[in-house]
RNA sequence: GGACGGAUGGCUGAGUGGUUUAAGGCGGCGGUCUUGAAAACCGUUGUGCGUUAUGCGUACCGGGGGUUCGAAUCCCUCUCCGUCCGCCA
């Protein structure tokens, strides 16, 4: 949620940053119903406060007060009622307004209509000669770790099954990263995996986007599509009373439900109805937040580095930036089978947007602030299977495992 | 899932219809005293909204709704917590 009272002065440019986005403001209708809300908030007040007043001489007097006055009083609170559901009504237009404006663009933004303007910002290019480009929908099945028929007979088109060396694989990436970034002082969390609405529109996720989550109709739970949602809501409501910044790391099953038509971008385990993926998570004071997002760029490239992936960092500009983001950089890797670079992390962050719609708060030499909430992914597990898979292929059909993950794998080759 | 009991400010805890826009205590902050500290004493204390803004008004006693001239207090409902029973990894 953006500050309603900077989109109506628009202070800082916030108009024309949102505009970049190829995004249209309904101003005056903002406009219109704050001032109508601020008129009725002042209407009620004013009768409140004499009721409020009469009633405390009626309780001091001791004497029962008259017909007249009670209906006196009984017209006063019907307009009152009257008020106040007129004033919740224009309050839940202005919110329902309010929540589907995504957040404002950091000015170094570059300006963009979609992802062709994105641009690439820096290549890791350790290109050992990769001869193979078989696909690991192909090599996976052979080697018996992945199992895409059962997949779709437990669960329908985009589940898969991962076996034995496959899915041990997968348990040590993810207990690789978690250590590594306890390391960085971040701190574990396993969160729920289904949460609360409320919950999906702190994290801006709801209410625009609800065809892309799983929900359990029964409990009116939502599956989270990546563990941010979670961490983000940590505090929800609260004046955080610990020190920032805060740093946390999560792993979690991400669930969504991904509509788009399958083909050449959704092969093999590209794109998923589930995965796992190991999150970071940050609330950071607005002055450190920039330096922060550095910071997380470089803790993500670093895991790549030493997985031994081809990888790039890539800018996006404003017309390509996701809802809740104000600034975002993807990191692609390269998977020589598909002969692509495939998104494995998206570090964004959301300066006060998220903290707003979650009420989340800091108390900062006694002011009151809304946090910067960071969320970067450290990394989506399944590409960076098919990225070993693809570019680790020996002559003899076997996969070299990272060296840095056989301590957790306990073998050197998947054959 | 069933029965009973709860939910009040940072914490604790009073308050069963009207000087309660919440007592007292603890903690926090400021001060007096002191060489310093402790103790004691005095003062202060949350969040949101509105505003003609060193102020004023208003809302908030788990959430929502109702009764009433007036609700922390009465009624309905939901949620959560506790205890016991049942079930279960």
């Amino acid at each position: 949620m953006i500050d309603l009272n900077k989109l109506i002065s628009n202070s800082e440019n916030i108009l024309e940053r949102l505009e970049s986005r190829g995004e249209v403001i309904p101003l005056d209708d903002i406009k219109q119903l704050d001032s109508e809300r601020k008129d009725l908030i002042q209407k009620s007040d004013q009768l409140r406060s004499f009721r409020n007043s009469e009633n405390k001489r009626i309780g001091v007097s001791k004497e029962k007060p008259s017909l007249e006055h009670i209906n006196k009083m009984r017209e006063i609170s019907d307009k009152l009622n009257n008020i106040n559901s007129k004033l919740d009504d224009i309050e839940s237009e202005l919110n329902r307004l309010m929540l589907v404006i995504p957040n404002v663009p950091l000015e170094e933004v570059l300006n963009g209509n979609d992802e062709t303007d994105n641009k690439v910002i820096f290549t890791k290019e350790d290109v050992k000669n990769i001869k193979t480009t078989i696909p690991h929908w192909d090599i996976a099945p052979k080697l018996g770790i992945l199992d895409m028929e059962q997949g779709v007979k437990l669960a329908g088109s985009r589940w898969y099954v991962l076996k034995g060396k496959g899915a041990i694989l997968q348990r040590s990436l993810v207990a690789w990263m978690l250590e590594k970034h306890n390391q960085n002082g971040y701190l574990e969390i396993a969160p729920p995996f289904l949460v609360k609405e409320e919950v999906m529109v702190g994290s801006g996720n709801l209410p625009k986007f609800s065809e892309l989550l799983y929900k359990d109709i029964e409990e009116d739970l939502w599956l989270i599509p990546t563990s941010e949602v979670a961490l983000n809501s940590l505090y929800f409501g609260d004046i955080i009373k610990e020190e920032l910044p805060l740093k946390f790391v999560s792993h979690s099953q991400c669930f969504r439900r991904e509509k788009a038509a399958a083909g050449r971008e959704t092969r093999g385990i590209k794109r998923v109805h589930q995965f796992e993926k190991v999150e970071l998570f940050r609330f950071e004071l607005p002055e450190s937040s920039r330096n922060a997002f550095d910071e997380m760029v470089n803790e993500i490239q670093l895991l790549c580095d030493e997985l031994g992936l081809i990888y790039r960092s890539v800018e996006l500009c404003t017309g390509d930036l996701g809802f809740q983001s104000a600034k975002t950089i993807d990191i692609e890797v390269w998977a020589q089978g598909s002969e692509d670079w495939l998104e494995v992390s998206s570090i964004s962050t959301c300066t006060d947007f998220q903290s707003r719609r979650t009420r989340t708060r800091y108390k900062n030499a006694g002011e009151i602030i809304f946090p910067h909430t960071l969320n970067g992914s450290a990394l989506a597990i399944p590409r960076i299977l098919i990225a070993i898979l693809e570019n680790n292929l020996q002559d003899d059909g076997s996969i070299l495992v990272p060296k840095v993950l056989q301590k957790y794998t306990g073998f050197e080759k998947i054959d």
